[in-house]
DNA sequence: CTCTTAATTATCATTACTGCTAATTATCAA
DNA sequence: TTGATAATTAGCAGTAATGATAATTAAGAG
């Protein structure tokens, strides 16, 4: 759903994991690594990422790669251009009107 | 800061308030009238779009008047710019490399 | 099977978020 | 000043999010 998305995005070290993820999959140990944070936490942190379909996890033997799905980065950005149009219906009273058109 | 913007944006009523002010600025009332939710929650939301610096607020004689605030979204459609391009400084170990380039 | 490494799930305490009603502030009109 | 309308802040209860430690599952090596 495209709300989990921006609540997933809304933390700062899931958007370093989709930083991270950027340049090509990583293990959850490398990502561990990563951050401060315990492991579980990061583990924790992934899933949100997971559940918001905003990366995959793929169990490789005895590690799990994750990836970035761009696809639905591609859509979040198209629901925020989606917010930036003007597309004037003429909603604005005229008392509100800029002076710029 | 670029945290509180995602953060702010993963709440529904309030990307729905940035679609309503997409078209042009309302006051509070308008807005609230548009929602379910009563007129303090409205409130509540718009305070936290507010200090995303996604929207500005003007007293406008006895009502307030809200504004979206464009370039803050173009900074967020940046940013999710920015987890998209691979820009391969080959952090991919040789064993996860993908078929295609 | 046993041991080790990788990673997750379970649980818990703390803090943040949400949405409500009630009380308060702000502006204008008479 | 009083009254009315617009909007906010205060306070409260319920829920969700965060981060940690402890316990558990998964896979491979021997």
């Amino acid at each position: 759903m495209q709300n989990e998305v921006f609540k997933a995005l809304g933390h700062p070290l899931r958007r370093q994991v989709m930083d991270l993820l950027r340049k090509g999959p990583k293990s959850s140990g490398d990502l561990a690594e990563a951050f401060d944070a315990a492991w579980p936490t990061v583990t924790r942190h992934l899933n949100v990422l997971k559940d918001a379909d905003l990366i995959t996890a793929e169990r490789r033997g005895t590690s799990i790669i994750y990836r970035a799905n761009t696809s639905v980065i591609e859509d979040a950005i198209g629901s925020l251009m989606g917010l930036l149009g003007k597309d004037n219906g003429d909603d604005t009273p005229d008392d509100l009107k800029e002076a710029a058109e």
